[in-house]
DNA sequence: TTTATTTATCGTAATATTGCGATAAATAAA
DNA sequence: TTTATTTATCGCAATATTACGATAAATAAA
């Protein structure tokens, strides 16, 4: 296999590892935190930015804009990545409620 | 390759991607929301939850604890796990810092 | 003691991920 | 037009992940 079997799973909860699993690799987190420290937003900025090569750059890159949390407007030559709002509220929400649900009352060990 | 170049990153930043990478499968959310909601805490009733094998469940059951996010007590015969208070913790202090620190303000694109 | 229950681990197969160089495609500059 | 810049995508190799059955190891029950 190598295979999720997401479909035993409610759509929520896929959705919910969709999203950390895009914030799983460090060169992800790395992005996100370059775009909104503002650096920039131009693609070759992070690649530059990162110890990594250009195509792994934007796989990466693709990778977040896959899940939504990150969209590209094509601005010339250039491309500028920017963090999507509405997604990133998103994932603000879920955090929130998953990590707020649990109460060190209810640890039983 | 397939091997993420970690030390290209900082700690900080690796040890984020490892919290999240961890959250980033269904079963493993579903796991943890099995423990939260304290419908049980010992391994055969989560077994009996999910859709998934014994072995498979073990093996996510592992990588939650790995790194940190849960931790098992073992009770005669069987295993009680539970969500680990320090870890969640830090999860949650990682998260509202990523979250918060972006501002609708600062939007490129 | 013998047998059942419970969980971890091993081995294996299939698929996914990571990373890179090469190349394509598109705009910008000369 | 020709050449340079910029980014996406393809193809490949290496490693990681997911899933399962089989088995081991340990306690519990008969």
């Amino acid at each position: 296999m190598g295979t999720t079997k997401s479909n035993n799973f409610t759509s929520k909860q896929n959705r919910k590892a969709e999203l950390f699993k895009a914030l799983g690799h460090p060169a992800r987190i790395a992005i996100i935190e370059f775009l909104i420290n503002q650096k920039s937003c131009i693609c070759g900025d992070i690649v530059e930015e990162l110890p990594l090569s250009q195509s792994t750059i934007s796989q990466h890159l693709k990778e977040l804009k896959d899940v939504g949390i990150i969209k590209g407007d094509i601005e010339g030559a250039k491309t500028c990545y920017c963090v999507d709002d509405k997604v990133w509220r998103e994932l603000e929400e879920i955090s929130i409620l998953l990590m707020s649900s649990y109460s060190e009352k209810n640890k039983c060990c």
